[in-house]
DNA sequence: TTAGTCAGAGTAAGTACCTC
DNA sequence: GAGGTACTTACTCTGACTAA
C-alpha cells in the first residue's frame, strides 16, 4: 500500500505560479519542463504499480530522509519482510548508452550525472541507517525507465541488473507479489519514518512587488477576466471559475512565491487586484487557512499542500462549480 | 419546467486593537 | 482620544441544486 503520497515538488509549484506571473528565464523555463516531465514519469510509474497491486507491502514516494547529517531525497522505497528495494525514477526519453560510469545520449553527448552512482549512495545510506539502529536491513535498489521512447544499450552485465525498463515494468512490479509485511517490515517502515524530513533544499522566494498582481483562468492562464456575481469569466477561452476556486489557487501561488512572507488578508485583497470582494477574501482565508494572531495582527497560514490538494479535500464544501474550456 | 431551499456574495455598520 | 486597520455581525440578494 501507498503510505505516502506523491505530491508536485515544490520547485514545481514555485516556477509554476512564476511562470503565470512573469516571463520565466531560459534557465527557470527549461528546469519546470525538466520537473514536469519527471513528474510525468513518477505518475505513470505509480499507476503501473496501482495496476500491478501492492497491497502486502509498505510503499514510500517523493520522501527526504535524514540520515548522517545529511538529507537525500528517495523517489521511492518499497519495504517487505525481504528488506528495502530503492527504486529511482527517470522518465528519459531517446538513445542512451552506458560504458563504465559513462552515461551519453545520443544526439547529445555525455549526461552529466551518473544515476547508478546516485542509486548506490541512497542505496549505501538506507544500509547504514540500518546498521545504525542495529537492524542490518537488506537494500537494494533499481533505476526504472517508464517511458516507452527510452532506449539503452550496454554491453555491460552489471548495468542491466540495475535497470528496469518500460516493457519490463509489469513483470518487475508483479515479483513483489509474493512479499508480504510483517513484524519486521513494520519494525523497518517505523525507523524510515522516524528520519522523513520536510525538503530543506527548496529555498526559492520572490519578492511581493516583482510578480504581476491579480487572477488568471485557470483554462488558459489568461489575465482577462470578467467578473459576475459568482464568478470570473475568462475573456480569452470563455472558462468559468468561481471566485472561490481562483483565491485558493492565488493562496497556493502566494505560499510558494513569498514563503515566510505573512498572508494577511490585505496582502491577499492586494494580490488578487481587487477583483473579488474582501470579505469574499475574508471567509475564503477563514475556510482554507490556519489564522494566527488577531485583529490586526492576524495573519494566515495555507492549510494545504498546493492547489489541487485544496480543490480536492474541500470539494463537497464548495456550492459553484467550474467550467473549464480545455 | 418550476418552485422551494440552501448557502455564497455583497453591503453597511459595529467592535477591538494599534499607533500616534 | 482620534484615526486607521482588521475583522465580525446582520442583513438582503441571488445562483445552484433538488424534488415534484
Amino acid at each position: 500500500m501507498f503510505i505516502t503520497i506523491r505530491k508536485k515538488p515544490e520547485e514545481l509549484l514555485f516556477l509554476n505560479a512564476l511562470g503565470r506571473r512573469t516571463a520565466l528565464s531560459v534557465y527557470d523555463a527549461d528546469k519546470l519542463n525538466r520537473l514536469e516531465i519527471g513528474m510525468t514519469g513518477e505518475r505513470e510509474y505509480d499507476r503501473i504499480f496501482g495496476d500491478a497491486g501492492h497491497n502486502g507491502l509498505y510503499i514510500y514516494r517523493d520522501i527526504y530522509l535524514k540520515i548522517e547529517n545529511s538529507v537525500t531525497q528517495y523517489d521511492t522505497l518499497i519495504i517487505s519482510e525481504s528488506g528495502i528495494v530503492v527504486n529511482e525514477i527517470k522518465n528519459f526519453t531517446g538513445d542512451y548508452r552506458v560504458a563504465g560510469s559513462m552515461w551519453t545520449r545520443e544526439g547529445s553527448g555525455p549526461v552529466p550525472d551518473d544515476a547508478l552512482s546516485q542509486l548506490r549512495r541512497a542505496v549505501g545510506k538506507l544500509m547504514r541507517l540500518g546498521t545504525a539502529h542495529g537492524m542490518n536491513f537488506d537494500v537494494s535498489g533499481k533505476l526504472v525507465f517508464p517511458n516507452e521512447s527510452f532506449r539503452l544499450f550496454s554491453n555491460e552485465e552489471n548495468v542491466w541488473k540495475q535497470v528496469v525498463l518500460r516493457v519490463d515494468l509489469r513483470q518487475y512490479f508483479g515479483g513483489f507479489r509474493n512479499e508480504y509485511s510483517g513484524t519486521y517490515a513494520s519494525q523497518v517502515a517505523d525507523i524510515i519514518e522516524r528520519h522523513i524530513v520536510p525538503n530543506p533544499y527548496f529555498k526559492q522566494r520572490v519578492e511581493f512587488d516583482s510578480v504581476r498582481h491579480g487572477l488568471y483562468c485557470g483554462g488558459c492562464g489568461s489575465f482577462k477576466l470578467e467578473k459576475h456575481q459568482f464568478h470570473l469569466r475568462c475573456q480569452t477561452c470563455g472558462s468559468r471559475e468561481s471566485n472561490e476556486t481562483h483565491l485558493v489557487r492565488a493562496m497556493s501561488d502566494f505560499k510558494y512565491l513569498f514563503g515566510p512572507l505573512e498572508m494577511t488578508s490585505r496582502r491577499m485583497t492586494e494580490f488578487t487586484g481587487g477583483m473579488v470582494n474582501y470579505r469574499t477574501v475574508l471567509r475564503a482565508l477563514a475556510k482554507y487557512c490556519y489564522s494566527h494572531g488577531q485583529k490586526k495582527s492576524t495573519s494566515y497560514e495555507f492549510k494545504y499542500y498546493d492547489f489541487e490538494e485544496a480543490m480536492i479535500k474541500e470539494r463537497s464544501n464548495r456550492k459553484y462549480k467550474d467550467y473549464i474550456k480545455k
